[in-house]
DNA sequence: CTTAGGG
DNA sequence: CCCTAAG
């Protein structure tokens, strides 16, 4: 029962920064310049290469925050409830991103939709120009194709001579360049200056390869297309919604004890551990699909899968041992610094009737609401520059729609580490990028730039990524000692849905009444490991839970890691040190459960401490057996209570005399209890 | 993924 | 807490 009135926000996106930090040097300039090898590098490079970036922006940032007290750097509207997440400059603020009113976004406002409740389960898309004086709204196609582009959010990517003022033009956002040879166009169109005043002198088309089907002029038609075009498993999921409840204090977690507000996922699986999800994450380095020959021919959708997951456990610190080819790999995805310029424009308008851009979310509650993230394409102007090389300049993309419950009493600071918590997890989740020329969509991947055409000056102006959310919850392309295998993402799994249930919200409430468990954040009362009370669930004011949208439709998008896993990127886990409450609970199920099954322990007791995995557990019994031979004097930390440290000792020589006669009896065998 | 142990 | 070998 949920005795909080909860204040729903509806995010239909973010703008996202692509480039959330860069070094104080270039900080200035927020730019990143991405430097791809050559032209003859196929669609998927990329991707890679802009999708790798992205990852690459986050992992290098000092974790951040669960701890975090809401001194995160944003500021809510109160009208619009408007946020936007910004780049950082704070050097004391680990966070690569932080919320901020979207409301002097002057440009964008001037693009901004006016909300309408009703209808929010189409989808629409929205074109503009860098100055707005264009904007196309057209329906897409409701129902399958529709979802397939749901979630999905573009840039808009402009490309433009080196000589870009930097002036007015990249202020805050962060920009990301994506630079690639192009030996055979020396034809160019230059993009000059940015915004308002950009201009280009074009060029005729010309195309090496099939040209596009759709008329660049014309973006109400060409939207359509490239919904069409877009394979209905491509995107499993139609919405990115969640629904985040959040404590409603700002937690100035006391010690460690309060993980403050965290995120659930649905789609977690109870037995995945942060661990495992921090390290899939941390291998940061995207692997580049190497030439991949035998899909020539696949007109799919291509992105890269891997086998060894054990791989991609790589660390940062171990690239230093990391296997040339590995290395290689990263180095590709380097960061290079480039004085060319270009010019872009942020896209922030979303076709989503209603929930948009600026205005967006309204601070109206936001049940059920079916919004879907739309697609939005900009318009792009392009540059060659000489030594034939792409440029092109990503300056933003939007995150895809979030949804967001927290309780009205929350404070303005949880309200920030929520959304912060949300966009982060989509960020760090599995993205896949998607290449829009002319609106349509560049599905294979294997095609060089200079064969889709994206090489072309005059394509450039049409180009645009997408951001999606992945379909595989794989996060994404990650270091892998394997050739990754390229799979249409037809054939991937589908997210996990949300049971259409309407009353849903309920459903997780199991996942909140652990066998006293711990609850996210732990209390000196702790609730022994006996006492199933179903009620502390109930108290959904301190814990965060997803809950499940009520259309059928509402699909989970979120990137199946929970929270912001970019920011424990390659980031030790802080220290928690146990409390006495919770080693009652891990003594009490140890005596019971015996030592050697962790997991079950872990289960039993410790169910809904996400922070605690079994081989925390473990790691904890064993100091505390430790402790519990060591004198008093020598013992550190928060005291724990002699009684307990008894019964360790007895409950270990207990076990441990158990599993020696297992031994005896069955040598073989296992020790089972 | 789990365990078990060393670091 | 991390990392890894083993199963």
């Amino acid at each position: 029962m949920v005795l909080q009135k909860r204040l729903d926000y509806g995010f239909n996106g973010f703008q996202v920064p692509v480039t959330p930090r860069a070094p104080r040097s270039a900080r200035r300039r927020s730019a990143i310049n991405k430097r791809v090898e050559d032209n003859s590098m196929g669609a998927f490079d990329l991707l890679a290469t802009v999708a790798g970036k992205l990852l690459l922006e986050g992992e290098s940032s000092p974790a951040s925050s669960h701890t975090s007290t809401g001194k995160e750097k944003c500021t809510i509207i109160n009208e619009s409830c408007s946020l936007k997440v910004e780049p950082s400059d704070q050097g004391s603020c680990d966070r690569k991103f932080f919320v901020s009113d979207n409301i002097s976004q002057g440009h964008n406002q001037s693009c901004s939709l006016k909300e309408s409740p009703v209808h929010q389960n189409e989808s629409h898309s929205v074109m503009t120009t860098s100055n707005c004086s264009e904007r196309f709204v057209s329906d897409m196609l409701v129902g399958e194709k529709c979802k397939n582009e749901i979630g999905s959010f573009t840039s808009k990517i402009q490309a433009g001579a080196s000589v870009y003022r930097e002036s007015g033009e990249c202020k805050l956002d962060g920009e990301a360049k994506v630079i690639v040879k192009d030996e055979t166009n020396k034809r160019g169109k230059v993009l000059i200056g940015s915004g308002a005043d950009m201009c280009s002198l074009e060029d005729p088309m010309v195309w090496e390869g099939e040209p596009p089907a759709l008329v660049s002029s014309d973006s109400s038609t060409k939207v359509p297309v490239c919904v069409d075009r877009i394979p209905q498993k491509s995107i499993p999921v139609s919405r990115d919604d969640v629904k985040v409840v959040s404590r409603d204090d700002d937690e100035n977690s006391s010690g460690c004890t309060h993980p403050s507000t965290t995120t659930r996922y649905l789609r977690t699986a109870p037995r995945i551990g942060d661990r495992r999800i921090r390290k899939i994450l941390a291998s940061k380095y995207w692997k580049v699909a190497p030439k991949l020959k035998d899909e020539a021919h696949s007109n799919s959708y291509m992105r890269p899968i891997y086998n060894g997951r054990k791989n991609g456990y790589k660390r940062q610190r171990s690239q230093m041992n990391m296997p040339f080819k590995k290395r290689k790999i990263f180095d590709r995805s380097t960061v290079l610094k480039s004085n060319g310029g270009i010019s872009s424009e942020s896209f922030f308008d979303s076709g989503e009737k209603g929930i948009t851009g600026n205005a967006p979310a309204s601070c109206s509650k936001m049940q059920g609401a079916k919004a879907i993230s739309s697609s939005v394409a900009g318009q792009h102007s392009s540059f060659k520059s000489r030594n034939s090389h792409v440029k092109l300049r990503i300056k933003s993309f939007r995150v895809p729609e979030l949804f967001i419950e927290i309780p009205e009493t929350a404070t303005v600071g949880s309200l920030k580490k929520t959304v912060m918590d949300a966009v982060t997890a989509v960020l760090g989740g599995g993205l896949c990028v998607g290449v829009l020329l002319q609106g349509k969509k560049v599905r294979d991947d294997t095609k060089t730039l200079l064969q889709t055409g994206i090489s072309q000056d005059d394509q450039l102006d049409s180009l645009g990524f997408t951001l999606e959310p992945n379909p595989s919850h794989i996060p994404t392309p990650l270091c892998s000692e394997d050739s990754p295998r390229m799979l249409p993402c037809d054939i991937l799994q589908p997210l996990t849905r949300y049971p259409p249930d309407p009353t849903s919200e309920t459903s997780l409430e199991p996942h909140m009444a652990a066998l006293g468990s711990f609850i996210e954040s732990d209390h000196d009362s702790a609730p022994s490991p006996t006492d199933t009370s179903a009620d502390k669930s109930t108290t959904d004011s301190k814990a965060l839970v997803v809950v499940p949208e009520m259309s059928a439709e509402a699909l989970a998008v979120v990137p199946g890691n929970r929270k912001s896993k970019r920011f424990d990127i390659g980031q030790r886990r802080i220290r928690r040190p146990f409390s006495v409450s919770e080693v009652e609970a891990l003594v009490q199920a140890v005596e019971k459960l015996g030592t050697g099954r962790w997991r079950d322990v872990k289960i039993r007791a410790f169910e809904n401490a996400k922070h605690r995995t079994y081989v925390d557990l473990k790691d904890k019994w064993k100091t505390l057996v430790h402790t519990a031979r060591i004198s008093p004097q020598q013992r550190r930390g928060e005291p724990v209570p002699q009684e307990l440290l008894d019964r360790v000792l007895t409950a270990h020589a207990y076990w441990s005399q158990q599993q020696a006669k297992q031994q005896l009896k069955h040598p073989e065998s296992c020790v089972l209890v």
